[in-house]
DNA sequence: ATGCCTTGTCGCACAAGA
C-alpha cells in the first residue's frame, strides 16, 4: 500500500503535472495540500478517470486540503478539532479500508506563521497544539495512523542546506521546532527520517533566487506514522526529479510504501 | 536591506506563500 503527500500549490495550475505523475508512480492514497480551490470547483473527475475517490476539504483562493484513493474511504472528518472559530481549511483525515485493515489517513497543511512576532505566528503555534491534542487521542485508538503533510517545519538543522538563511524563519524558530518534538515524541515515526538517517533530503525548494539550481532546499513536507503504521513500514522516497519539471510545484512528493 | 517567483482573485494590482 502506497501512500503519498504532495504541496501542489493550486490544483488547477498543476492538474496536468499532477495526473502526469499518478500515472508513473501510482499511489494507492495521496494527500494535496495548497489546492487552492473551493470544493465545488475541485476537477475531481481528472482523478477519478485514474480510479480515484475524491475527498476534499477547500476555500476560496488559498489554502485547501484533499484525499486521493484508489482504496475504499469508509469515513471523512474535515477540520482540526479544538477551534470552532477557525475558518482556514488545513485539514482532512480518511478512513481507508486496505484488505482487512483501515489506515487512517490525515493530510495536513500546517501554517507557515510568517512573519515572527505577528498574529500569523501566534496561530502557527495554537494549531500545533491543536495538532498534538488531535494526534494524542487519535494515538490512544492503538491502530494504523499516517499524518501526512506540509508541516511548515524544519525540524533540524541538517533538514536544510543553509539553516543559518532560516534562523528568523517561522519554519525554523525554537518554538515550531519544540512543538514538532512533543508532536513526534507521543510516539510518531519520521518515516524519512527512519528510512534515511543521514540524507540530505530536501522536499521544497523556493520559486525565486535560483533556489532550485543551486539545491537551496529544505525538508518541510513530512510523513508521520504511529506505532501500529510504523509496524508495517516497508521504504519511502521522494519524488525530486518533479521538482525540475515544467511548471513545478515549488514541493515535491513523499512517500510511503506500507505491508498490506 | 530587499526582492528575487508563482498562484488566485479579480483587475489593470495585491495578498500569501516559505
Amino acid at each position: 500500500m502506497k501512500i503519498a503527500t504532495w504541496n501542489i500549490n493550486g490544483v488547477k495550475a498543476r492538474i496536468d503535472t499532477v495526473v502526469t505523475w499518478l500515472a508513473n508512480a501510482t499511489p494507492d492514497v495521496v494527500c494535496l495540500q495548497e489546492i487552492k480551490s473551493l470544493d465545488e470547483g475541485f476537477p475531481g473527475s481528472a482523478f477519478e478517470d485514474l480510479g480515484y475517490t475524491v475527498a476534499t476539504h477547500g476555500q476560496k483562493g488559498f489554502n485547501g486540503v484533499a484525499i486521493l484513493s484508489k482504496l475504499p474511504i469508509d469515513d471523512v472528518r474535515r477540520r482540526l478539532p479544538g477551534d470552532d472559530g477557525d475558518e482556514q481549511a488545513r485539514y482532512i483525515e480518511a478512513d481507508v479500508v486496505s484488505g482487512d485493515s483501515v489506515v487512517t489517513v490525515a493530510s495536513i497543511y500546517l501554517p507557515n506563521g510568517n512573519p515572527i512576532g505577528t498574529e500569523k505566528f501566534a496561530y502557527k503555534l495554537a494549531w500545533m497544539q491543536r495538532l498534538e491534542a488531535h494526534a494524542r487521542d487519535r494515538l490512544s485508538h492503538e491502530m494504523p495512523l499516517v499524518m501526512a503533510g506540509d508541516y511548515n517545519v524544519i525540524p533540524e538543522p541538517a533538514d536544510a542546506r543553509n539553516p543559518d538563511a532560516w534562523r528568523e524563519d517561522a519554519l525554523f524558530q525554537p518554538e515550531s521546532r519544540s512543538a514538532w518534538r512533543a508532536l513526534t515524541a507521543l510516539g510518531f515515526t519520521d518515516a524519512t527520517r527512519a528510512c534515511d538517517p543521514a540524507g540530505q533530503v530536501y522536499t521544497f525548494w523556493d520559486y525565486q533566487a535560483g533556489a532550485w539550481n543551486k539545491n537551496h532546499g529544505i525538508r518541510i513536507d513530512h510523513m508521520l506514522l504511529s506505532p501500529q503504521a510504523a509496524d508495517r513500514l516497508i521504504s519511502s522516497g521522494i519524488d525530486r526529479d518533479t521538482r525540475g519539471w515544467e511548471k513545478p510545484s515549488d514541493h515535491v512528493p513523499v512517500w510511503i510504501e506500507l505491508s498490506a
